[in-house]
DNA sequence: ATGGTTGCAAGGCAA
């Protein structure tokens, strides 16, 4: 089985790169982010068309994920992360593909750091790690998938052309 | 040369 993650930026800006690719490379199961399109702009029909079924939880401008699967309907199993009823971004979607828990999610940019944004970043960092305990526990096969927006180390400074550390 | 990109959506914002 083959499991992609890919940031569209713009689902429908995007679509017949998206539709080209998944016939082109097949994948099974795809986590998509950054949609930038609320609910009911979401390119089902296309989608389904090109053999995928899909679950999705659209954004109005910006952010928004979904899982596609290939020849298969995704059952939604959880949208957002437990741990903070006052979350009402929590980037996360999950969802049952033949058995398989596909958890979808877009960690929060924690741009400009130190502040506020980074701060909701590691406290959702906390939660995720509290949750795949969770997942991990109850012993079905898993996968956390998506754009965690982590580096292991600083950028590349194109100016200096010298990868640091 | 105080600059450059993209997408959404309709001005500005986020990445």
């Amino acid at each position: 089985m083959r499991i992609a993650s890919y940031n569209v930026n713009g689902i429908n800006g995007r679509l017949a790169n998206l539709v080209g690719w998944l016939q082109e490379a097949a994948p099974d199961i795809v986590c998509l982010q950054e949609l930038k399109a609320p609910d009911d702009k979401f390119p089902e029909a296309a989608l389904r068309a090109a053999g995928y079924g899909a679950v999705w939880h659209g954004q109005k401008s910006w952010n928004g994920m979904a899982i596609l699967a290939r020849g298969a309907e995704p059952v939604e199993t959880r949208r957002g992360l437990p741990g903070d009823p006052d979350d009402t971004h929590s980037p996360y979607i999950e969802g049952a593909v033949e058995g398989l828990m596909v958890g979808c999610l877009y960690l929060p940019n924690g741009n400009p750091a130190p502040g506020p944004k980074f701060d909701y970043k590691l406290r959702w960092l906390e939660r995720l790690t509290s949750y795949a305990e969770t997942l991990l526990k109850s012993g079905s096969p898993a996968v956390l998938a998506g754009d965690f927006n982590v580096m292991p180390t600083d950028l590349l400074d194109p100016k200096s052309r010298v990868f640091p550390g």
